[in-house]
DNA sequence: GACCAGATGTACT
DNA sequence: GTACATCTGGTCT
């Protein structure tokens, strides 16, 4: 028998399990997503990624994010311009589900951002779930994807429009955000330096890469 | 902290 | 056909 990663979404971790009323959470207006990268990869640190499964919403805060710059960043997959059925999401209008699979085992989430046409996305690298959930359940982009259950299956969907995976701000206290270079990306030269990773420095969810 | 195997889709020759 | 990837978990120092 040959085992593969299911390309269907799968099941949620049962600890994610969230309310969005009670949690205050709001949608994001579309223009949000095609503001500058960097500014978005900044802003949702703290904002809630969640998932609608058999009418039950699964969520968790997001802490540690990416930014990837599009044509002129060697890190990004849409790189000098190129164009393929796997990253074709990322030219999709801000506010778009970008994921790809990668290593032969992981699935990784990126927000896409700016216009039509501009390929560039925000990478989702860590989260933490509500209360009583795993702290390490969500702590590294692979994980997050397998802990909310989202495969390549989900790419190019919508975050807006009442889709089932959604992005919602969350008022309440901001994070204390620290930035770093990006991890994983040192093939990338100059680009491998920049900084465009954003975290929640209060947050065990975080990886220490890079970073104190 | 550094190093490494693992598994396979994707891009490119 | 070949090389490598927006990773993870384990081992060793």
């Amino acid at each position: 028998m040959i085992r593969r990663p299911s390309t269907k979404d799968s099941i949620p971790h049962p600890s994610l399990r969230i309310d969005p009323q009670a949690l205050g959470l709001s949608e994001f207006p579309r223009e949000f997503f095609r503001l500058n990268t960097t500014h978005v990869a900044r802003e949702i640190i703290g904002a809630w990624f969640a998932r609608r499964f058999q009418n039950q919403w699964y969520g968790a805060r997001i802490v540690e994010t990416e930014a990837y710059l599009g044509s002129n960043d060697a890190a990004a997959h849409s790189w000098r311009g190129r164009r393929t059925p796997r990253n074709e999401p990322m030219y999709m209008d801000g506010g778009h589900l970008y994921v790809f699979f990668v290593y032969g085992m992981h699935h990784c989430a990126n927000v896409v951002t700016r216009a039509t046409g501009v390929a560039e996305a925000v990478l989702l690298r860590a989260a933490e779930g509500p209360e009583g959930a795993p702290v390490k359940l969500l702590s590294g982009p692979g994980k997050l994807c397998a802990g909310i259950g989202i495969t390549v299956s989900s790419t190019g969907e919508d975050l807006l429009s009442n889709g089932d995976i959604r992005l919602f701000r969350c008022r309440g206290k901001e994070p204390e955000i620290g930035i770093t270079k990006r991890i994983g990306v040192d093939y990338a030269g100059e680009a491998a330096e920049w900084p465009l990773r954003f975290i929640d420095r209060n947050s065990p969810a975080v990886s220490k890469r890079n970073y104190k």
